[in-house]
RNA sequence: CGGGGCGUAGCGCAGUCUGGUAGCGCACCACACUGGGGGUGUGGUGGUCGUAGGUUCAAAUCCUGCCGUCCCGACCA
């Protein structure tokens, strides 16, 4: 490929927008360009980015048996009032009524459409398992989409899913496909972690999540600095400690903290550590009939450590979404304003975190404005009525899995499998006939990656000062040339036009930069901007030698090779 | 949804407080010089100052509404 024939469309400058490196870098080598909030236009180069990701994609998929489909984006509103989600999903799904006044939404995901289909063509047991996929784009009205196509509105996923006539096949099509995502964001080349996940609104059962490690990562990921153990921090379970072996002090005693609310000033007045205090939260429990008031519930933690709101809200007691009690509310009922709680004779249900529950000698609200209460203890003056996991995990925490330590680090979810179960097919009627002739409601699997994001995450994880460095699989070109003077020399346009049309030739990705007065510095700013892994530089000095430079995006030097043997040492390194 | 910031040329910004001819750098076009890391000079192209209304002799500038966009917030006991 020719510059001059290709849009380079490379910025000096940083668009100030933009907040995280891959936005940064995607703007300003041209690969995308924003139309509307969460929605992007993709540039030449950045396309042929995301095509190299999608062909890795399919490739694997289809190695795994997987059959590729092509679905709507946009869908009737029928198929999702049978399986429920009309009502579920909220604002993030775009409903519009098209001339009839028929009912319709962008998809945001394709389960209903899936099951419609295989419903439809799918009759016996003969044909399961079956996987189906499609590469298509997607539409979520986020609340807030940010940092480029990381969180975009308007994105391109992969969606698989797969049906089975029982929980054993699906369990083996998951595993395969556990291996295939492995073996997928293996090849691009980036440095992921399958992690145990949460179902999140598709529902379901097991679920593996796949993160890139990168600080701008979204999602906190928990695992073992001694095993394969990794899973999302909204999953990672929180062991019990070993109860304190701290001797009980008999008499607690309250204090005054008239103006100490957070437990950062109430511990610091009791010159004692956040992990001596325990915090209470007031959140809304679920109703026992349908008449009365959502009840209050009282949550309790360790100072220093976090609520789990999605540990919490799967709680029985617990309603759900997650809702904090109003300051009113719980002046009203508790007599106490926030600030002063704590788990001495409150009237209501009060749940009490693993760790809260082993300590001894604590520090925590009177429930009696401006006052604490110090050295207290379950066995004496506190109370809870059961324990439970609600705490995120922390650095150093014992990995739930029995071996080593749970470290924390950001990914970037790019990819997320689940067993789904019979969510769908039992609601939207998918049955074929099983071996004795009985209908028999299909189990499903599904299987996503975010194609536009994978784009991203991979700059995250590979780029310098001077732009993005492409892993070799996804680089939009693999080897740039650039001239010296070519308008000069003809020795040089020659070497050049022959090294690219051999290289062309042989199947590589290759740039020549045939702007005719080109300055150097500027080209090859671009190309280590643009991230091409391997540079070549044709000038009049190296070829009196019969040598051309190359370098390597990530070497620190360059080196003379040469010339006729670059194009095979060239073969070589791709 | 709440809070905050910003909207002036493709990009980055100044000008707004204190109303008076719309500017700078990059990019782009032309010419010349230069020629191994975003070079120099000369001359150019390009803007209904987000939008609608108001105040005024006069509005990018002051006032009001709207729109767009970005950031922060769902850990407070």
């Amino acid at each position: 490929m020719r510059a001059t024939q290709f849009l380079i469309a490379t910025q000096k400058e940083t668009p100030s927008d933009a907040v995280v490196i891959s936005h940064q870098l995607m703007l300003r080598a041209g690969m995308i360009r924003k139309l509307s909030s969460g929605l992007y236009c993709w540039l030449p180069l950045g396309l042929k980015v995301l095509r190299k990701v999608e062909a890795i994609v399919r490739d694997e998929m289809n190695k795994a048996g997987a059959q590729e489909v092509l679905m709507p984006i946009v869908q009737p509103a029928e198929l999702w009032e049978e399986s429920g989600r009309w009502e579920q999903y909220g604002a993030e799904l775009t409903r519009f009524n098209d001339r009839h006044t028929n009912s319709f939404c962008l998809g945001p995901t394709h389960e209903e459409v899936i099951t419609d289909l295989v419903r439809n063509e799918l009759k016996s047991y003969k044909q399961l398992p079956a996987n189906f996929y499609q590469v298509q784009t997607k539409f979520r009205d986020e609340v807030r989409p940010r940092f480029g196509v990381m969180r975009s509105r308007e994105f391109i996923m992969k969606d698989g899913y797969s049906f089975h006539i029982d929980q054993d096949s699906l369990q083996a099509t998951y595993d395969v496909m556990h291996e295939t995502y492995c073996a997928i964001f293996n090849r691009i080349g980036l440095n992921f972690r399958p992690v145990e996940a949460d179902t999140g609104s598709i529902g379901g059962s097991a679920s593996h999540e796949f993160h890139v490690l990168a600080e701008s990562g979204e999602d906190d990921i928990a695992f073992s600095d001694s095993s394969d153990f990794a899973a999302n921090i909204e999953m990672a379970e929180a062991l019990a400690p070993a109860q304190s072996d701290e001797a009980i002090i008999g008499t607690s005693k309250t204090i005054a903290t008239p103006s100490q609310k957070t437990i950062e000033e109430v511990a610091a007045f009791c010159d004692s550590p956040t992990d001596k205090t325990l915090k209470t939260l007031i959140v809304l429990g679920e109703k026992n009939d349908e008449s009365e008031e959502q009840p209050l519930v009282a949550l309790v933690v360790r100072g220093d450590h976090t609520l789990n709101e999605l540990k919490a809200e799967k709680l029985p007691e617990i309603s759900s979404p997650l809702t904090f009690a109003s300051e009113e509310r719980i002046q009203k009922e508790l007599g106490v304003s926030i600030g002063s709680i704590g788990p001495i004779n409150l009237p209501i249900t009060t749940i009490a975190d693993r760790s809260a529950v082993a300590a001894r000698n604590f520090i925590c609200g009177a429930n009696q404005d401006g006052f604490h209460i110090q050295n207290s203890n379950w066995e004496t003056n506190a109370q809870f009525s059961s324990i439970a996991d609600i705490r995120n995990v922390e650095n150093g925490d014992p990995s739930p899995c029995g071996n080593g330590q749970l470290h924390i680090k950001r990914g970037i979810e790019v990819g997320h499998i689940f067993q789904l179960g019979d969510k769908y097919s039992k609601a939207m009627g998918a049955t074929v006939l099983s071996e004795n002739g009985k209908e028999t409601v299909m189990t499903m699997g599904c299987y996503g990656i975010g194609i536009t994001r994978v784009v991203a995450a991979a700059i995250e994880q590979n780029n310098d000062d001077a732009g993005i460095i492409w892993p070799s699989a996804i680089a939009p070109f693999q080897v740039a040339i650039v001239p010296i003077n070519m308008h000069k020399s003809d020795a040089v346009a020659d070497t050049c036009q022959a090294l690219h049309d051999q290289l062309s030739a042989a199947g590589v990705d290759v740039l020549m930069l045939d702007e005719p007065k080109a300055r150097l510095g500027s080209m090859l700013a671009d190309v280590e901007l643009i991230g091409i892994p391997h540079r070549i530089v044709v000038g009049d000095r190296g070829l009196a030698n019969n040598e051309i430079e190359y370098k390597g995006r990530r070497d620190e030097d360059s080196q003379m090779l040469n010339k006729d043997e670059i194009v095979d040492l060239l073969m070589q390194k791709i």
